[in-house]
DNA sequence: GTGACACATATTGCATGCAATCATACGCAG
DNA sequence: CTGCGTATGATTGCATGCAATATGTGTCAC
């Protein structure tokens, strides 16, 4: 972005400091990588199974190899990547059955949350959610499938934050990102996406009225019919249809 | 451990291979420093707010700056480490807030696994947990803290382990151990000791009865019962007396 | 005595170099 | 033509060096 422009040289220039603009990098150059990465990696610009090249990505990003291979074990770390002795690092494949078990320990962590949201969540922070809720509806109503599905996982993320606390919020937080490329595939059935948006307002509704109950055997619920769907999808027993 | 014997020189001994005795380590370094690292953490011996030199820690494990500094990283994103640009990496120091948050994430994921477990558990798991709680009686009666709250953990990891969900035992491991050391506290409370052992022996009834709620509510209790306690220690309004 | 500043030292962050390992292409026997 | 061994280039793993930053210490003004 902008390494070329501090690599370059001023000898005498007028501006002794070295890039007024842009504050030293230093010390946060293997974080900023890993980002990179992964925004490249749930975007789905690398696909599962990508062999991440050193010498490649040190060009693409600016960066020297020494944080790079840093960002490489933070992104092992998430379970983002696999890096495997002298072969370097790949972009996860997770199986049908590693997906499978992703869900489960998703649908725990926000039923567990579901109670917590009810009892806890601010008024401002519900309203977030139903401001959510109504854009994801205008993403369906205007066939928009990549802004109804990020809409779609925002909001879950705003529940699981509904409940207050850092730890829930992160641990969801970074295994829903392991398995975000694969659970889009599931969205892209017509009849799954209506029926999702109604499930969702039972949800938003529960919430609302602080159901904790309720809204925990929803949510566990959406997981279940949504993850049935993406399964036969993945599984190719299912032809998107969108 | 063995790295002193790894950097004498053989320069025309009879044996050619480096170390014959020791697999090569290359490709794992990093992995295993950062092991070595994590066990000094969760005994104690490097405690929170300890700040980590990599002079003393390269000298003391017998690797280089790059390793060290990749493993920094990978406890960083378990969330035992806190690296401050150009000041190093630090054990993480969790207030009593921190370790509330964690410990309902832990109650979360046991009320999770617990209808798992007794779902799906094996007749061998269920039997190794009853193993390990007689271990667990054993130790109490010799007056052993330390082997009493080892196997207490280990109990817990089993029962999340018998759910037969990766994700959910590799999370609810990397989670149990960010708060370990903390929790060792609510122990040293005599009162608090026995109880526990008898709410184990309930929950262990429980789960070879394959009663799903009832195991649930009983972790959940068993969670809240030891954290009120620990936090008192914590926040000193308890005097431990073991 | 205390505080501030400057200098010296230690430590960290990152770049680079070297050795080990892997991947690929080639030669050759069958 | 195929299979196998080998050699060569590419790639990774780790060690080390250099520059930036922090830390400790001494000096001096007040």
């Amino acid at each position: 972005m902008c390494h070329d422009v501090c690599m370059q040289y001023a000898p005498d220039a007028a501006t002794p400091q070295p890039v007024p603009e842009t504050r030293s990098l230093r010390g946060r150059s293997a974080a900023h990588v890993a980002e990179r990465i992964r925004e490249r990696i749930l975007s789905g610009e690398l696909p599962p199974g990508e062999r991440l090249s050193e010498r490649s990505l040190t060009e693409g990003l600016g960066v020297t190899r020494t944080p790079l291979r840093e960002a490489f074990k933070i992104l092992e770390a998430e379970g983002l990547l696999a890096i495997v002795p002298n072969r370097g690092a790949q972009v996860v494949e997770l199986s049908p059955a590693d997906v499978d078990m992703a869900m489960e320990l998703l649908a725990g962590l926000e039923s567990v949350a579901a109670e917590l949201a009810c009892a806890r969540g601010t008024v401002q922070q519900l309203a977030e959610v139903a401001r959510l809720h109504a854009r994801m509806v205008a993403c369906q109503q205007a066939g928009d499938l990549v802004g109804y599905f990020r809409v779609n996982q925002d909001i879950h993320q705003h529940i699981v934050d509904c409940a207050d606390n850092p730890a829930l919020s992160r641990v969801y937080r970074t295994e829903s990102a392991r398995v975000r490329l694969y659970r889009f595939a599931g969205n892209r059935v017509s009849a799954r996406w209506s029926r999702a948006v109604m499930e969702h307002e039972q949800i938003l509704t529960a919430l609302q009225q602080r159901q904790g109950p309720l809204l925990r055997e929803l949510l566990r619920a959406h997981h279940l019919n949504g993850w049935r769907v993406t399964r036969k999808v993945l599984e190719n027993e299912v032809q998107p249809d969108l």
